[in-house]
DNA sequence: CCGTTTTTACGCAGATCTGCGTAGCCAGAT
DNA sequence: ATCTGGCTACGCAGATCTGCGTAAAAACGG
């Protein structure tokens, strides 16, 4: 490693910027190039010079927050490498960076070693997602209505299920043995305790939650 | 690193596991304990000695492929660990060797970098999934249906949209300012093309494709 | 044994969907 | 100039949903 690679910060903590400064000198192969503690000044030092070197970015931030500074940097600066730092296990805010073509992808509880390994990969060219990227993915983002679902008597998924498919209240009851009458009753009372409108809100309700 | 980490290797072509157990080799705090070439042996060599390593796991295997190994070895085998390896970038395959507790997931196409990496971190009792991991899961599954969605006229998709949301005919009528009749037709049109059954369907198909 | 929840069932009037078919108009392609 | 595809519109009969309300048997917990 003749010419170490310059590492730019960006953070709205200046303590978290200090710490990381403090870090990233003890790799031998990096050089800090600077700081910023907001995207508007991300850009400003960008502008000012030539830099082909990795970005820090932390998510959130006043005035301008990662994602759109990420926007920007793809946009006007193609050779400057782009690592996302976050707080947040989000899954919306991971696939909005990678859209936008971030080249890594961390989360702030992750170890030096990890940080050197993105920094590593990215700066060769590469991409690095923390392990913890995939498990946030593969987490499921808690539906809204998980409680309401919950409480649900069985009768009632079975009616969802068969609702959801777009069975007719008829159909239903020859399923179940049951007067088409009761089927509607319980369409109806799902209705409510799901606060839908309507059939077409049932039909969301359980594709949305993977009923059918 | 006094006791070397031991190692299984589990890969239905020879080729490959004598590749492995190679490029292991090179690593000196980590010694190859076995190979199988299928589930049905995994289980036999465990149940066979007292085994505290990591097992690494080829998905595509005869007999008994790299899930149904991993659910028993999880069950019976509480102190091994394991790693899936696969070819395959499948959603559904990483989200399910998750849901039954796997340590780590690589490609085949990793680095022996990234292999020692895994290694090291798993068995230290961490998890580790490879970039390419969190790449799969944000790349949009193939949702079928999608060429179906692209024959659809403007107007079309634009009826669907709110057909989905429940509105009945009239509603929409009004609010493209066309006749009930004509939403009718569409309606009529988007089942044929679409090949659904009926408004459940289509509602269905809508939420799938995160029209809605 | 009593209270609550669940499951079952019914009525009714009006709006709506279903599954057919037909057809004129217009713009862009051939 | 013709043709194709998309958008518009209409008819009709029967099935179905909607939005109310009521109510009783069965199951379950305390």
């Amino acid at each position: 490693m003749k010419t170490p690679v310059p590492i730019f910060i960006a953070d709205d903590h200046q303590l978290v910027r200090k710490g990381f400064r403090s870090l990233l000198e003890e790799l031998d192969w990096v050089e800090v190039a600077g700081e910023a503690s907001n995207g508007k000044e991300v850009l400003a030092f960008l502008r000012s010079r030539a830099f082909t070197g990795v970005v820090l970015l932390d998510c959130e931030m006043p005035e301008m927050d990662g994602l759109q500074t990420l926007e920007v940097i793809r946009q006007e600066f193609f050779g400057v490498k782009t690592i996302m730092l976050t707080m947040l296990q989000d899954k919306a805010l991971i696939q909005k960076a990678v859209d936008l073509g971030v080249n890594g992808f961390l989360f702030k509880n992750a170890s030096l070693d990890e940080m050197e390994m993105a920094l590593r990969e990215v700066s060769a060219g590469g991409r690095y997602f923390a392990s913890d990227v995939a498990l946030t993915l593969l987490k499921p983002a808690h539906a809204p209505g998980q409680e309401l679902l919950a409480a649900l008597s069985e009768r009632e998924v079975e009616v969802l299920k068969l609702v959801a498919q777009g069975l007719s209240s008829s159909e239903i009851g020859k399923l179940l043995f049951i007067s088409p009458r009761t089927v509607d009753t319980h369409r109806n009372n799902l209705i409510q305790k799901l606060k839908v409108q309507g059939i077409a809100g049932l039909i969301h309700f359980a594709v949305r939650h993977k009923l059918i």
